[in-house]
DNA sequence: TCACGACATGAGAGCGCTCTCACACCGTTC
DNA sequence: GAACGGTGTGAGAGCGCTCTCATGTCGTGA
């Protein structure tokens, strides 16, 4: 075993050769003689040399580090396993460019101080964000840092849609909803209503859109609209509502799986039975989607492919500042099970 | 506004001091002046001064980053938000130390080697594992790193218990189920099934464990013991074939709520009813375990708290090398809900 | 044979920081 | 008044790397 940390000047002194050109061997770096450049890997493996990020990112001013900002909620992280399918696409597309993925959770205001610091702070090449509601600072910290960075979901504050330097990476939920929607019309459904999460974030947002481009509706009927808030016992409550109003809805988009997952709970404790008197979809397609009786049917996204493209993008604006990139918007499946 | 980046040097010049001056204000070190260290704190904010962290590194050594690294399986990660939980708790307890978290998901035997070469490459000063499979190569990874390590869950291979350098967290899964199990017990139920995760797992072991020492076996009854692999359709199998045997079980230890889960929806389809046929207990107290029908009693573990003394830990041999940690076991806790 | 360009290699500066060491200055003591 | 220790400050080396530029070597054409 050799020493601890070869540095290039030991490789150097055992290829017999300068230190700029194990630098060039190690970087890949073109012009240099093939019998050299093996001997120099050779003694590169023997002296098992590692790079130093630290000296190289001092004088390149890359840092090989994207930072993944994520500001939610606990309630929203804990309910779903969505960021960690999220992280994993992510993971997959740094790695394959060498990129280290620096994880950031904001819970509190002080974090979002500190996160503007260290990413002011040059510590990174670039940031991927996830907020999902309106007016979060997020987007304040990412311009003032100067980075790149994408935004996982649309984000929305006033006069977002001018604003050309942003970039993002959303599910179509629109479409998706509009789907949902018109499946339960076209199996006959005639009041169909909804269960929307909070309208503050733009997923809850279109989803609502959704619905009424698939029923051709300027505003939805009030008498078939609740309000959830993406929760379990949200979606129950909403459900009890609904059916305590007239006419009774024979069928309910609910903006997600929990809030559907709620709305059977309702729908069975009054002893209705689902789809034959209510139908329900919800969104999503989480693993208890499947799970619940009956199945529910409801969108899919591919999580992880959303988290891959927005790394993906990043990485092309890093690699090349000029041509701008833009947002994304992945297509939703609508997957049909036994509850509509 | 300033220079993007102004230097150590810049402030110096500004405060009209030397280099050496201002770095020991940024560093809180002692023996300066108060009203000089007031005039050179008064530059920082001036020209917004942050430390270029690559700089530092490379003299200090220390990179102020922490891996954490995991190893698991998609499944696992998608099924439940449990290493979210996690994260959340080692995110808190290193930011709140000024550490980075370096995300590091092993998905094939290729990541292994990238992990293996990015941490002896000294990027970061410390590691945080999560594995849970018997002689995973993880474990290999951290030893010939040389940095200080911490696992998450007790990790398996052989002579563990000799190896007095591991140091691991996990939560108290033998003593979990050995409450779950005594509470069927003590509520009557005499044929007590266990349906078990995969025995290459720690947790699944222990729990099994639990089990028997609840009832004071030395083996359980074949008869009443059935493999599931921690998922909801190994559980559905798993709860079909106990039924098919004779005795015919009045009460079933699932290892986890998943396959809880899918005992539920077996009895269901049998037409059995729960509690009063069969009594249910899952384990790990995940949000859809709530919100079945009926609601699952189980075993909570504070994930989070478990992440933070992992961290906890990581920091303190960090801090001081000499005094070696020892592991820390979370107590687990009986949820009693409709099940059982 | 000589001038020339193409190409391969090495020398050396410098990235921004920490930390050791030398030095200056002060108050104390004999 | 000289010697002393304590304290605060600055000078400067050096961490390991990249990258520019100078230098050396070769093949080509006149």
């Amino acid at each position: 075993m050799s020493a601890a940390h070869p540095t290039l000047e030991a490789v150097a002194a055992h290829a017999g050769v300068s230190r700029a050109t194990v630098s060039r061997v190690v970087n890949g770096t073109p012009g240099v003689r093939p019998e050299l450049r093996e001997k120099v890997k050779r003694s590169v493996a023997e002296l098992g040399y590692v790079p130093n990020s630290a000296a190289r990112s001092l004088v390149t001013r890359r840092t090989g580090a994207v930072a993944v900002v994520i500001a939610e909620p606990e309630t929203r992280v804990f309910a779903d396993p969505f960021f960690a399918r999220q992280l994993r696409g992510i993971s997959r597309e740094l790695s394959a460019n060498d990129l280290q993925l620096l994880l950031m959770l904001v819970e509190e205001e002080a974090d979002y101080q500190r996160v503007g610091r260290y990413l002011a702070g040059g510590h990174v090449d670039g940031t991927l964000m996830f907020s999902l509601h309106a007016n979060d600072p997020l987007r304040g910290i990412a311009a003032a840092s100067g980075l790149p960075t994408v935004f996982g979901g649309r984000p929305w504050w006033p006069g977002w849609e001018k604003d050309d330097s942003l970039v993002y990476v959303d599910t179509d939920n629109r479409d998706g909803a509009r789907r949902a929607v018109r499946h339960l019309a076209e199996s006959g459904r005639r009041r169909i209503a909804v269960i929307t999460g909070p309208l503050d974030q733009t997923s809850a947002v279109d989803r609502l859109a959704g619905y009424r481009d698939a029923l051709g509706l300027e505003e939805p009927d009030p008498a078939l609209h609740a309000h959830g808030d993406f929760t379990v016992d949200g979606g129950a409550r909403a459900m009890a509502e609904l059916l305590d109003r007239s006419p009774a809805p024979d069928a309910v988009f609910a903006g997600n799986d929990l809030m559907a997952t709620g709305a059977l709970r309702t729908l069975r404790a009054r002893g209705l039975s689902v789809p034959e008197d209510v139908a329900v979809v919800g969104y999503d397609d989480l693993d208890p989607a499947a799970w619940a009786d009956p199945p529910l049917t409801t969108v899919r996204q591919d999580i992880v492919h959303m988290g891959e493209i927005m790394a993906r993008l990043l990485v092309r604006s890093l690699n090349d500042a000029q041509t701008p990139v833009s947002s994304v918007v992945i297509p939703s499946e609508l997957v049909v099970r036994g509850s509509a």
